[in-house]
DNA sequence: AAAAATTGTGCAATCGATTGTACAATTTTC
DNA sequence: GAAAATTGTACAATCGATTGCACAATTTTT
C-alpha cells in the first residue's frame, strides 16, 4: 500500500522540470524536445506513474465514460446489445459504466441521475417498462449530454434512436400463424404506454385486418411479458374452456409460461394449439417443441447505438436533427408453429448456438 | 444546452456568501446556522445545481464508484451474481461499473488497468479462463484499493474471496450418479490451471475413489466447457462406440451439447446414458429431458462479495487478514439422471423460474 | 463591564493535470 | 556581430469542491 500515488510533480522534481514541462512531454507536445520527452517518459515508467484521470477530465471539463442503461442484463438481448456497444467502444479510449433498472421508474432515474453527476459524456439507454414519463431523459438532452435511445423508443423525444422494426416484425409473424392455419389468434402484450408494445401490437392487428379475419377484444392481454404471467393467462384460457387457436406473445418468456401450461395439460403443440414469442431467447431454440420466434440481432442494435454515440459525442456541433436506425427482425419459425405432417419432431436442427 | 453547470460559486455569489460556506452548508455542516443552511439549499435547487463528482473525489482523494469484472454478462450466474451485488451497493452512495472481459486475458488486464487509472475506491472480479498470470491483481492489491475476489478463487493471492465450495458440489453430483447405477462416468473439465476447475475435478475423483471405481485417463476432456466444445466430444465418444454410463460436465453449456448430440443419435437419456451439468442455468430446466445439475446461488454469492468489499472500504485499516465465504452448492436433480420406472416424463414439475 | 467562550463565516491552500503567456537560451539572418 | 526568429521550459491560473485556520460577531461567565 502505497502512501501517495505519483504525480506529474513527483516526476518533475526528480528530473529538476516543471510539472508543465512534464505535462507536455507525457502529451507528446512538439514545444518539449524529443530528448527531453524521452527522458520523461522512462522517469514516469520508472515511478510507475498512472494518470489521474479525475484530475484530467476535471481540468478538461469531459471525461472519457459512457454509461450504458438498460432494464435487465440477463436477458439475452441485453446482453447482447451491451457485447455489440462493448465490440465498438472498446477500441477507443472511452470506458463503459453499466446500470440496470430491473425495469423500474425510480432506479432508472436515479441511475440517470448519478451518470449525469459524475459527468459521463455520452449515455445509451434503454428505457424500463416502468417507466411512464420522460422528463428525467429530456433533462439530460437539455443538459447537452449526448444520449442515444435504443430498443425502447420514444417517439416524442427529439434524440437519436436504435430500435426494431416492431410493427414490421409483428405483422410476419401474425401472417406466418394465418398462413398456418390459426385463425383465432390471443395476443400477449407488454405495457401499451410504450410504443415498443403499442407497434408490435399494431403490426398483430393489421395483419388479422388484411386477412379480414375480425379481432376481438378478449383477444388481447396486456402486461404478460414473464415466464409467470404467461402461466396465469394460460391457466385462465384453459379453465374458462376459451382455447385459441394459437397465441402470439410479445415476449418469449410470456410465451414459454403459456407453453408449457398447455404442454402440461395435454395439448398438441403445434396441432391444437400454436404458440410464437418475440426475441429469439436461446431457450427458445431448446425446448420441445422449439418456440417459434423473431431475432431481433440484438449485437447490432448495440453497435449502430454506440456508433450513433460516438458520432454525436465528436463529431456533431450542437445539436442537429435527431437519428434513427431501424433494423427489421427476422422471423424465425419452428416446431411450435409449424403444423407438418405428423409429430416429426424438428427441433434438433433448429438449435440455436448457446455459446 | 446550457452554457456551463451552476457550481458553488454561483450559489455563493447570489447569496453573497462564499464558496466555503456554501460547501459547509450543502455537507450539513453544524458550523454554519440553520438558516443559512436552508437558504442555501433553497437557491442550489433554484440554480439547478448539481454537484461536481469529479471535483469532489479529485479534492477528498476518493470517489463512490465500484468496479466489477465479469468474463461474461450473458451468463445466468454472472448476471444473478450482479444482481446480487447491485443489491447491496443501491442503497449505499456507490456505484457500480460493469465490465465483461470475454474470459480474455488482455480485456481483463486493461479492464482493471482502467479502473485504477479511474481510481475506483474497490473491485469485485472473476477471473477469466484466460488468465494464467496473477501480477495485474497482486498490482491492484499493493496499490492498496480494496479487492474482493469471486467465484473463480485464486488460492496464491491473500485477498478476500467468495466462491463455491466445488469440491464438495462436484462431489455430491458424483455420488448422485453413481447411487443411480452409473459406473462409468466421463468427466468434461474447465482449463485445470483454474482452481474452481481442479477443485471439482478433485471432488470427481474423490467420490469415484470412494465408490472404489477406478478411473481411466481417457475419462477427462479438459477446456469442455461451451456447448460447442460438447457436442465435439460427444460426437468423438459416439463415433468411437466408446459410449459411456454418464457424462458429467462442469458447465451447463457442455452438458447441453452432449445431451442433444445423444439424444439426436436416439439414445435414451437417462436409461441408456445420463448426463448433469454443473450452474443450474435456465435453459437446464426447459429441455427434455430437464437436466441435473447444481445451483451455485449465485445472488447470494455477489451480495455477499458486495458485503465484504464494503466491510473491507469502510471498517478495515491496513490488510489484515483475508476473508473467504463458501457456499455450498446444492445438487438439483431432474430428469436427465434420475432412473425412474417407465419413461414417466417429469420435468414440468421441476422447471425453475426464469423470470 | 471586561474577559472568555461560542458561533458563523471567509480566506487561501489543496487535490492533479492542463494550458496561455512569458521568458531565457539557442540558432538563424543580414 | 547585432537583431530577429526559433526553440525549450517555467510560471501561474484554472477546473469545482473541501477544509484548516483565522477572525469577527455574539453570547456567556465572573
Amino acid at each position: 500500500m502505497q502512501p501517495r500515488k505519483t504525480t506529474i510533480h513527483d516526476i518533475a522534481i526528480r528530473l529538476s522540470l516543471s510539472a508543465s514541462t512534464v505535462s507536455r512531454a507525457l502529451n507528446n507536445s512538439p514545444r518539449i524536445s524529443l530528448k527531453t520527452r524521452e527522458k520523461v517518459r522512462n522517469a514516469a515508467a520508472e515511478l510507475n506513474y498512472k494518470p489521474n484521470h479525475l484530475a484530467m477530465n476535471l481540468r478538461k471539463g469531459k471525461g472519457t465514460t459512457i454509461g450504458v442503461i438498460v432494464p435487465r442484463l440477463n436477458r439475452h438481448f441485453f446482453s447482447h446489445a451491451i457485447s455489440g456497444i462493448e465490440s465498438v467502444i472498446n477500441p477507443t479510449n472511452y470506458n463503459l459504466m453499466i446500470c440496470q433498472t430491473n425495469e423500474d421508474y425510480e432506479t432508472e432515474v436515479k441511475g440517470l441521475q448519478s451518470f449525469v453527476n459524475h459527468r459521463l459524456d455520452g449515455i445509451i439507454m434503454s428505457i424500463a417498462t416502468g417507466t411512464k414519463k420522460t422528463g428525467h431523459i429530456e433533462y439530460v438532452v437539455k443538459e447537452g449530454i449526448p444520449l442515444v435511445l435504443f430498443d425502447r423508443m420514444m417517439g416524442k423525444i427529439s434524440v437519436d434512436q436504435v430500435f426494431n422494426d416492431n410493427f414490421a416484425g409483428s405483422y410476419d409473424m401474425t401472417k406466418h400463424l394465418i398462413e398456418q392455419g390459426y385463425r383465432k389468434i390471443i395476443y400477449f402484450s407488454g405495457p401499451l404506454h410504450l410504443e415498443l408494445y403499442t407497434d408490435r401490437y399494431n403490426g398483430y392487428r393489421k395483419a388479422l385486418a388484411d386477412s379480414s379475419i375480425g379481432f376481438e377484444n378478449e383477444w388481447l392481454f396486456t402486461d404478460v411479458l414473464t415466464q409467470s404471467r404467461g402461466e396465469e393467462v394460460a391457466k385462465i384460457l384453459i379453465k374458462s374452456d376459451n382455447i385459441p387457436d394459437a397465441i402470439f406473445a410479445a415476449s418469449d418468456f410470456s410465451a414459454l409460461g403459456a407453453l408449457l401450461v398447455f404442454k402440461n395439460a395435454g395439448y398438441a403443440i403445434p396441432g391444437q394449439i400454436g404458440i410464437a414469442g418475440f426475441a429469439n431467447e436461446p431457450f427458445t431454440g431448446l425446448i420441445s417443441p422449439a418456440m417459434t420466434t423473431l431475432e431481433q440481432y440484438s449485437e447490432e442494435l448495440g453497435r449502430s447505438a454506440a456508433r450513433m454515440l460516438i458520432e454525436r459525442m465528436e463529431f456533431t456541433t450542437g445539436l442537429g436533427a435527431p437519428n434513427f436506425v431501424v433494423v427489421k427482425p427476422k422471423l424465425i419459425v419452428r416446431g411450435s408453429t409449424l403444423r407438418v405432417p405428423a409429430g416429426k419432431e424438428r427441433n434438433e436442427e433448429l438449435i440455436s448456438e448457446t455459446v
